[in-house]
DNA sequence: TTGACCATGTAACATGTTACATGATTTA
DNA sequence: TAAATCATGTAACATGTTACATGGTCAA
């Protein structure tokens, strides 16, 4: 009920190709709705023929024809009349802690390596974000800082949405460590290293940043 | 591709019906996973035909007869293979976060009671997570406390849990007031209160534990 | 006697995933 | 000449959602 309207947000910050959205669900909006390119091109087609979108025909030089697309004043009011409407309680699903619970249930070390892993994940993950604000906000990390530089209302809300990720991966990261440190305890012939589980910390995360 | 493993695992803790099974999945469960009756019973018509769970039928005095469910050996070591597994990447679906970067292109400020109304559901929910946690695991948040009493393996890991349900509360509360400090900076006819947003803090929340 | 709770289901539909297909161009 | 990237799609399947159906007990 939202990929819709994560495309129009997409769109209308810049139109393009059902190929190019796909690539964007791989980044920047990938980090918070994820969509595989199948399923944009059965959503895009709907919203066409919903009127919601146009499409344009772009021939290109060396490349496939592409189908450019843009948001129509219908879908503009679509998306606007979609944002007063109260989204509802968002199903979760964290794998993991599944997969923690049901931990008991075997060798909880076995455990280890997998959350390491995606430690690891939520590691570089923050580190992409961190350069990304660097690079398209300057540096701050900190909100509520009025008076600095003058952004226009979409990059203000592009940079409340980055810090929210950072924040996330901050926090998983740091539960991780806690989770780790659980295992460890529950399975003493493994080192439990010096204390447990080294704090969570962004400093020396290895950059990999593209 | 979970949600037989979580069944599993919460069968694991506890045999029980489809129906009640349905109730835990808007309770402990629920906070990471969720499912409604009818997919569960048709998970369940599967698992069994599997093998993965035993059914027995339990009459009630006063009540409709349920079918019991239990797991079985071949359930055991599908969940326990399933641990070993490494995870994929795991979808994200933020529908705020879409709506915040959707907000550009409407009123911003309309977004505000949306976002205190979702932060109000954060608040509500780690209060119950605190509560339930002071209940069943003696008021006690931090991690690393190996001395203190001694848990089994199936309470430390579901504790973890918790704490990861309480840390992402407490990260997404405070990330809501970043974002309401935001949406006031970028419609000041509104009052953008004492410093924008009142800081994140758990103690004075809404207490509505069940 | 109305509504809430217990208990289990069917059917239709929407959404998401996986695999496969095609064909051009650019880069190594 | 092989592989990667651009570009769009179909088909089959798995999963999740919504609506509807049934029927008993218990409390107000």
């Amino acid at each position: 009920m939202a990929l819709e309207h994560a495309i129009l947000v997409s769109l209308l910050e810049k139109p393009g190709s059902g190929y190019e959205l796909a690539r964007r669900f791989e980044r920047s909006i990938g980090y918070f709705w994820t969509a595989t390119h199948q399923q944009i091109y059965r959503v895009l087609k709907r919203m066409e023929a919903d009127g919601w979108i146009d499409a344009c025909d772009v021939p290109q030089r060396g490349r496939p024809d592409k189908k450019e697309y843009s948001v129509s004043a219908a879908g503009l009011s679509a998306l606007t009349g979609w944002l007063d409407e109260p989204v509802q309680p968002e199903s979760v699903r964290h794998e993991l802690a599944v997969k923690v619970r049901g931990a008991a249930f075997g060798e909880p070390a076995a455990l280890i390596g997998e959350v390491e892993r995606h430690q690891r994940m939520h590691r570089d993950r923050l580190a992409h974000y961190l350069a990304g604000q660097r690079r398209d906000f300057g540096g701050s990390d900190t909100a509520g800082d009025p008076g600095a530089e003058d952004l226009d209302a979409g990059r203000e809300l592009q940079h409340a949405v980055l810090r929210g990720g950072i924040a996330y991966e901050r926090m998983m990261i740091a539960w991780l460590d806690d989770v780790l440190a659980t295992l460890h305890r529950l399975s003493p012939r493994r080192r439990p290293g010096p204390s447990g589980g080294r704090p969570a910390q962004d400093g020396p995360v290895p950059d990999s940043a593209p």
